[in-house]
RNA sequence: GGUGAGAUGGGUGAGUGGCUUAAACCAGCAGUUUGCUAAACUGCCGUACGGGAUUACCGUACCGGGGGUUCGAAUCCCCCUCUCACCGCCA
């Protein structure tokens, strides 16, 4: 949620800024302009009637002691007509503000200047490429081909269990999940990361929280009868932990880590884009999140970009990093880089990570904010990454490590894994 | 699942209709003083929004959430949510 203090002062750099989002943001902003003057004008209004009220309200006590009934009747007369009036006006600034609120939701997350022009994937700008592309032979399979032949990964089974897109892990594909988890989670906590492990399911204040509600509702698994979410990351609850909450400056920096399955119900979507591992309703992320003050976010989002390319050079994987353009930008993201590791056997990109300032735009909605030197209150910022979603980490793996129809581990996954070969 | 007790500031916790502008203690911050790990004393010490001479000061709201009674509610009434304890069940 962008702040109101924003949109007050400039609104016209907020319409600029969001029309790099290809979003035209005239309309609603000086809405939010409009509401927000007449916000102000009401709350003086009313807040000047409680006020009277309250004062007649002593008067009429101390009257009242004094045995002077009759003033006191004639004072609750009073009381009474601005209590009517300062209904009414509560009604209207309730209204006002609701009206408000729901437009102030509609608006995305600015973009910050290092986002580039464009309007869908196909302009975003690669910047970094890494990794050596293997020479696969004629012979080589997709993932999910291979998958069967080594018997490690079933995904009819997991239809009988459950339904589409949750597979069953076997054998040696059930270990090598484990062992990329492990190996995430002991380079993020060895890069200073505090390790957690969060509740898989959440309420809606944190859903709220992180802004999965009230609009992308359809995208979370709901527990009704609880009224409880699954969580599509671990980002919900890990960044909830500061939902509320006030920092002092030496509470920076905070960074943190957790391994959570990740449930996301997404409609839609056919054929080879959802085949195999590519995409699926239940699978495993660790993830990194971080709070810092304003100033030093921008650091910390390189710092989280490397880290993220340590851990896929350590895989040696082929990959790319993509700053995401405009248009390809997430609502509520300022800046995102992609990293993407290439699928040699089907010949695409997967996404295996996403690493995004979110500036102070969650904060706003999380109520996290941090007290500065001077004791006043601000917003922080926060950001997180995936380090990394395993299902195409996997997916590339298989497909790129494949000789005669068996895998090679790579060096560094071996020691977690405990074997060399699939 | 059953029974009971609760929800007050960063923490503990008082407060059964106006004397609450939420006591007191702890923690925290600033200062004073005393020759040693520290103590004593004094002051400050919530959040949000609004006004404003924009670090002053003033107003309003907030005692789990929502409604109600009343001139006046932390306090009385109703609904909801959550927490804790004990019993039952249980990895």
């Amino acid at each position: 949620m962008l702040t109101l203090k924003l949109l007050r002062e400039d609104p016209e750099f907020v319409i600029k800024k969001l029309a790099v989002k290809h979003f035209d943001a005239r309309e609603i902003v000086e809405k939010i302009v409009a509401l927000d003057k007449s916000r102000r004008e009401l709350q003086q209004k009313l807040d000047l009637c409680l006020s009277e009220q309250k004062q007649k309200a002593a008067q009429i006590g101390a009257l009242m002691k004094e045995g002077k009934k009759a003033e006191a009747e004639a004072a609750k007369s009073e009381v009474s007509s601005l209590k009517e009036r300062s209904k009414e006006l509560e009604a209207s600034s309730d209204k006002n503000n609701e009206e408000l609120m729901s437009l102030l939701v509609l608006l995305p997350n600015i973009p910050c200047d290092l986002v580039p022009e464009g309007k869908d994937s196909s302009e975003n700008l690669v910047v970094k490429m890494g990794g050596q592309t293997p020479e696969l032979g004629p012979d080589a399979l997709p993932h999910w081909e291979l998958a069967k032949q080594l018997d490690i990964i079933d995904f009819d089974l997991g239809v009988k269990l459950t339904g589409a897109g949750f597979p069953v892990y076997k054998g040696k594909g059930a270990r090598l999940q484990r062992a990329l988890i492990n190996m995430f989670l002991d380079i993020n906590t060895a890069a200073g990361y505090l390790e957690v492990e969060p509740p898989v399911m959440v309420n809606e204040a944190s859903g709220f929280g992180t802004g999965q509600l009230p609009d992308k509702e359809g995208q979370m698994y709901h527990a009704t009868l609880d009224n409880f979410y699954l969580v599509p990351t671990a980002e919900v609850p890990v960044t909830n932990i500061y939902r509320d909450v006030i920092l002092n400056e030496n509470d920076f920096p905070i960074k943190m880590t957790a391994y959570t399955p990740c449930f996301r119900r997404e409609a839609g979507s056919y054929g080879k884009d959802v085949r195999g591992l590519n995409r699926l309703h239940q699978f495993d992320k660790v993830e990194i999140v971080r709070i810092e003050k304003p100033e030093n976010s921008y650091a910390a989002l390189d710092e989280m970009v490397a880290h993220v390319e340590g851990i896929v050079n350590r895989l040696g994987l082929p990959y790319r990093i993509l700053r995401l353009c405009g248009g390809d930008l997430s609502f509520t993201s300022a800046i995102t880089y992609d990293f993407e590791v290439y699928s040699a056997a089907q010949g695409r990109w997967l996404e295996i990570s996403s690493v995004s300032n979110f500036e102070s735009y969650q904060a706003n909605r999380l109520k996290l904010r941090y007290r500065d030197a001077d004791g006043k209150t601000q917003l922080a910022h926060t950001l997180n990454g995936s380090s990394l979603a395993l299902p195409r980490v996997v997916a590339a793996l298989l497909e790129d490590c494949q000789k005669d129809g068996h895998i090679i581990i790579p060096e560094a996954l071996r020691p977690y894994a405990g074997f060399d070969v699939i």
